[in-house]
DNA sequence: TCGAATTTGTGCGTATGTATC
DNA sequence: GGATACATACGCACAAATTCG
């Protein structure tokens, strides 16, 4: 293996001369942060400016080794984190850009409404609000129920579900994941069987129908780091994107009926509930 | 400058044996996807499947470079994956370990009960549930409402209102900001002008002390990655750590009578609502 | 108590593949 | 095709914190 030698690698000279006592220049990272620390902290705030806007392309990392007199390392660590923030992603051989979101409000309280608007799914409904188009594939089928589901459909393992995924698009691009499962035993036999291309849509039309009056739901809210396989699904960047994950659970006189996930990008979603008191 | 002469880099054999037309090995990062991606899958796999445990170590990079037979660089940048993805965080000198995330549920249900179990705050009940100890600490003050807060509320720009901000802690940590604003129209004089230190504590029944009846609330939940500020607030890793923000807005007869961010770290806390149909 | 070994964190330089312009 | 730019990857050096004999 070839040696080479002792390398002049980093000289003494302090790194950051504009910090001298003034305790925190910056926002937060201020005293002598480390330098990929510090570029980040740059661009993020002239992203959060408006400077560099949506759309806008960052400085390539030969601009960035310059500007800061820094090595590639540490331009790349710098836009790595930012696109760990969800705040860039990088198009090979183009450049670094900054991540344009248009924000989806879905609204819980109106998805609850029975016998609303007519046909349109609560979730064409949002999509529509927030000027893009909606569209939906799904896929049902039968399947034991393992212990999750058993536990959130209050029945035991392994008894029949019907289970739905879902993935829907807004303007072509998938935006919504989710899997329903509800139990045969509600529904098997009747016209509402199967959850897509029965004579209603959505829950509480369709347990209206076999006599099943839905009175209440309940959503568990969690964020998390997005998996792998969400990642692909959603076309979500492999660094740093987080996921809404929604744990909703359909209820008639206390007694769960369907149960589901749903999956959102973190990024592109605002989930509003409107609740009385007492 | 040493020239360090040609180095016999990247040699041409197959990053992955295991990859042979299979199309998908491994869950998603399959075909010959980037050793570091691979890397990161398959310690990913191991934390989820239990095996490295919360609270374990993983692999030192040196161990990792023999194993998987990789630089330092793409260790590097495998775990890098997982830190910020918040699976992972490194202690320097010791070594990475595997996170250990206890949830606290909030339930919004219970928050807006009128006069229920008496003085304890609803974060206090939530956080003793979840077997932590609960403390806060807070501070008020007057000021002139911004353009955002003058919306929530529905008052001018302008105006003042009474800004309050909170920390809360469990077990010694914070867990939680929030910040609210009521306008001093509607407080000013009163004896709960200050949200604390007076004679109820708590929105609903303060505002019930003073004839204002608080009938409904609206939360708009948002996930994002935690600024810089709210990393060193809640003691957030820097890297990869996200919120979750709640807008919340207390009603009386539609009108707004307070208005609050609220920001929780996105891996410790689960929200619940649950919500009547129709 | 102290020092040596270990380990992460930060940083330098370079090389190659591949997609875009 | 060529230039540009990101993505991936190799190797090394030093600082800072921890661990352990």
């Amino acid at each position: 293996m070839p040696d080479t030698g002792p390398k002049p690698t980093s000289d003494p000279m302090p790194t950051d001369p504009s910090s001298k006592g003034a305790m925190r220049a910056g926002p937060v990272p201020g005293r002598s942060a480390p330098a990929y620390l510090r570029i980040a902290a740059d661009l993020r705030e002239r992203i959060m400016a408006g400077d560099l806007p949506p759309g806008g392309k960052l400085p390539t990392e030969a601009e960035l080794r310059r500007r800061y007199a820094v090595s590639s390392t540490v331009a790349k660590w710098a836009v790595s984190l930012l696109k760990s923030e969800g705040l860039v992603e990088g198009r090979r051989g183009s450049g670094v850009y900054v991540r344009v979101v248009r924000r989806i409000t879905r609204h819980a309280a109106v998805r609850s409404a029975r016998g609303g608007s007519g046909s349109a799914s609560p979730f064409a409904r949002d999509a529509t609000r927030a000027g893009h188009s909606g569209s939906c594939e799904h896929e049902s089928a039968r399947e034991a129920a393992d212990t999750r589901v058993a536990v959130r459909l209050a029945i035991e393992p392994g008894e029949p579900v019907m289970r739905t995924a879902y993935r829907f698009l807004a303007d072509g691009e998938p935006v919504q994941l989710s899997t329903s499962w509800e139990p045969v035993a509600l529904t098997g036999g009747t016209p509402v069987e199967w959850p897509e291309g029965g004579p209603a849509v959505g829950v509480v039309p369709r347990m209206d129908l076999i006599g099943v009056r839905v009175d209440e739901f309940v959503e568990r809210v969690t964020a998390r780091p997005a998996s792998p396989r969400e990642c692909q699904a959603l076309v979500l960047p492999q660094r740093g994107a987080h996921v809404l994950l929604i744990e909703r659970t359909y209820l008639a006189a206390g007694r769960p009926v369907e149960t589901a996930d749903i999956v959102f990008p973190g990024d592109r979603y605002d989930l509003v509930y409107r609740l009385p008191v007492d």
